[in-house]
DNA sequence: CTTTTTTATTGATATATATCAATCAAAATT
DNA sequence: AATTTTGATTGATATATATCAATAAAAAAG
């Protein structure tokens, strides 16, 4: 594949956000405990349930995070881009995921031992504040979730989905959506059936543009109103 | 009155889990920057949206930490009981508080200057680690929280809410509740009017009793069950 | 190119739960 | 003790959204 690409963390133009705290001697620890996966669309990259052995990092592609149900009812608490790591609460608590990892689109990872990292939280002080600082803005946005799933309606749902989609999933605008529509109806915690009739009224109104899997986002603001009053 | 009640973190009783890996030094310096307040019930503690400028932790008394909405619908994302520490993500995020805490019962709580206990995050790898572990097992409350919100009908939503309050927030069983009507729904995300229905059907299928303020949860597993079946 | 399969869309219906209103009980105030 | 206020309970109704079913469009397979 034409992508550029290295088998030395210290010159992955990748890491860049994720481990600038950390000094050359680290890198190189990283790298020696660490593999480079790629994974096609609709691969799982870890199940829910399974013990975790490995700090995942995306360094291409999308990766869709999901909570399994019962009845096949999941519910998508994220979606993740390059260069970003999975924060996997479970680790922390009983070494298991609680959640599912799947590539959505072409994917490349790299997977470190995950005691290596576990090392480098006791013996770096930056990298383990700038983690928690991680985890505390994935903790607001999930507070965030847990208003939008609770007290609004179909509408506010589907604005915040929508608000999240764009910029920070798909920077561009129009964006090309490699989700289906069931995906957004889990991303929203409605049904695939009401996401498709809320996306319709937005486009008969101006807030957006649906062509084939191209979305274009007309009127954000009004998005924004929308989420805000339920 | 009658509570035993240090001037001094070292020696007092209640920090035990929370700072346990603190040496006399630092526990030192905490207490050198800590005040102990009283709070009656109904009385705010910190209010959303403002400056976080302080390290709470909960030293006696109960808890209520919610998210405020527009439409006067509140969200309880959780109850603390001593001795606990408020984590508050906006610290780490923005320096401002995302919920609201309100003292449910008669409350003291210790007040500890934020940036040192921001030093001690970066000096004891110990206590960061600990954190971080704390702050992990919360972030799994909130996945079971968005799916019991998302997924669940009343039923499971409230059997939800009586696992969470027994035996973590009230230890005995039959347990005097300090919550309101309007509160267990706000914690379930749901109308007081359909919580007080799905509490009488419990009782009238023999899974929980309800006198006064006392409740009595007979058939736990009973409720698991609703609660899995959502 | 045709057929099969999957995904998206639309419409009709069912249902869970919120909303509204009234009553009752308990607590607080006078 | 009487009165006011607050919170709990019950019932009737409205409504949002899920469910079900049918069709259309797109993609995949033969």
């Amino acid at each position: 594949m034409a992508q550029e690409y290295h088998n030395n963390c210290s010159l992955c133009g990748r890491n860049s956000e994720v481990f600038k705290y950390m000094d050359k001697d680290e890198l190189k620890k990283i790298d020696s405990h660490r593999v480079s996966i790629r994974y096609k669309p609709g691969e799982i990259i870890f199940k829910q349930g399974t013990p975790c052995y490995n700090f995942i990092c995306i360094t291409q592609g999308l990766v869709k995070l999901y909570i399994e149900h019962q009845r096949n009812r999941n519910l998508i608490i994220g979606l993740m881009r390059p260069v970003n790591y999975i924060y996997e609460p479970g680790f922390f608590v009983d070494k298991h995921h609680h959640f599912t990892a799947l590539a959505a689109e072409e994917t490349t990872a790299c997977l470190i031992d995950i005691n290596v990292m576990k090392e480098l939280f006791f013996s770096n002080q930056a990298f383990s504040y700038d983690f928690i600082q991680r985890i505390s803005r994935q903790a607001l946005g999930l507070f965030d979730r847990i208003s939008s799933c609770t007290h609004k309606h179909v509408f506010g749902k589907v604005a915040d989905t929508l608000l999240y989609l764009h910029p920070k999933i798909y920077p561009e605008n129009p964006f090309y959506l490699s989700l289906c529509r069931q995906d957004l109806a889990d991303l929203s915690g409605i049904t695939k059936e009401s996401v498709i009739r809320v996306l319709k009224k937005f486009q008969e109104e101006g807030i957006i543009s649906i062509n084939g899997d191209q979305i274009e986002i007309f009127d954000r603001e009004r998005l924004e109103v929308i989420s805000d009053k339920g």
